[in-house]
DNA sequence: CATGATCGACAACCAGGTTTACTATATGGG
DNA sequence: CCCATATAGTAAACCTGGTTGTCGATCATG
C-alpha cells in the first residue's frame, strides 16, 4: 500500500483552510467598515465575549501574560473597539468590555463566519462539512480560544 | 434545520487540529535530540529542501522579504541545522544548504509527521482521513507553504 | 563599457510576547 | 483591629521576527 501523500502536508492543508477562512472573513469586514481588524483581534473579541471580562481573566483565557492582554486591551481601545470602566466592587479590577462599534463587529464577524460556513457546506455537501468537522473534535479536543499563536509558533513553546 | 455549530468553531478546530500535530511532532523531535526546533522552522526547512537554495528564493518560497529570511538563516546557522557556501557561478549569490544535522532533523521529522498521520488513520478510519484531505484540498487550494505567519496573524494582511 | 538589475547585509523601526518589579487594593488569620 | 499575603493593573527592559530603506558588490545587457 502506497503512502499517498507526505505526512507534513496534512497539517500544512489544515493551517491553510485555517487561512483561507479567515481571510475571507477579514476580506468581508474590511468590506463592511472595518478594515483594521487584525486576525488576532477576532480571538481576543471572542474570548472578552459580550459580557466583559479583565486583562487578568483574559490572559488566562487566551494562554498568555496578563501584561499581553493588558497590551492589547490597551490597542484595541486605542481602536474603538473596548472600553475599560472601574470595578465597583473591586476598585482593583477594571473590567474590559466591547463598545457598540466592538459588538457590532462581532455580530459583522460572526455573520461571515456563518456564510462561510455554509459556502464551504454547499462545496462538499454538508453532510461532508459536518464529518469533517466531527473528525476534527475528534482528532483535536480541548481548548479552541488560545492566543499565544505568536509566541508558540517562533517560541519554544 | 438548525445551525449545528456556530461558524466561527470552524476555523478554531482547523487551527486546534494544525496545532496538534504540530505540537505532537515537535514533542518527538525532542525526544529525538532536538529540543531546539520551533514549530516555524519545520516551514523554512521544507522550503529549502534538500538540495539547498538561496536567500532570496527562500523569502519568495515563504511570502516574507529577503532580510527575514536571512535573519532565518542565520539563526538556523547558528544552531547548526544550515550551512552557507559561496556559489561558485554567482559571487553575489550564497547556497544555503541543510547541514547533516539538519537533514537528520528533516528525516525524524518527517518519520514523525508520518506517525502522526497513520495515527490519526488509526483514529478516524484510513478513508475518513484521506476523504478529510481530499475535502481540505477542494476548500483550500493553493499554496501550502508560507511563513509570514507572525507578520499576517497580528499584522494588516 | 556603462547602466540597470540582483544578491546579501546592515540599520532603524514596529508588533507582540516574556520576565521582573512596583503600586494599589482586598482578604483573612492572629 | 492590624498586619501579612495575595491579587489587579501597569511599566520597563528585553527577545524574536517581521518590515522598509539603504548600500556595496556583482552580474547581465544594450
Amino acid at each position: 500500500m502506497v503512502e499517498p501523500t507526505p505526512g507534513y502536508e496534512l497539517p500544512l492543508q489544515l493551517f491553510a483552510a485555517f487561512r483561507a477562512i479567515i481571510d475571507a472573513a477579514h476580506d468581508d469586514l474590511a468590506r463592511h467598515g472595518y478594515p483594521d481588524v487584525k486576525p488576532m483581534h477576532g480571538f481576543v473579541f471572542q474570548a472578552i465575549g459580550t459580557q466583559g471580562t479583565t486583562a487578568v481573566e483574559l490572559g488566562a483565557r487566551l494562554g498568555v501574560s496578563k501584561q499581553a492582554a493588558g497590551k492589547t486591551i490597551a490597542n484595541l481601545e486605542k481602536l474603538g473597539y473596548v472600553e475599560r470602566a472601574a470595578d465597583p466592587n473591586d476598585a482593583r479590577r477594571k473590567l474590559v468590555r466591547l463598545t457598540a462599534h466592538g459588538l457590532d463587529m462581532l455580530a459583522v464577524s460572526a455573520r461571515s463566519f456563518d456564510a462561510i460556513q455554509a459556502q464551504w457546506a454547499e462545496t462538499i455537501g454538508p453532510e461532508r462539512l459536518a464529518a469533517l468537522q466531527n473528525d476534527l473534535r475528534t482528532l483535536a479536543p480541548g481548548e479552541l480560544l488560545r492566543l499565544d499563536v505568536p509566541g508558540w509558533f517562533s517560541g519554544d513553546r
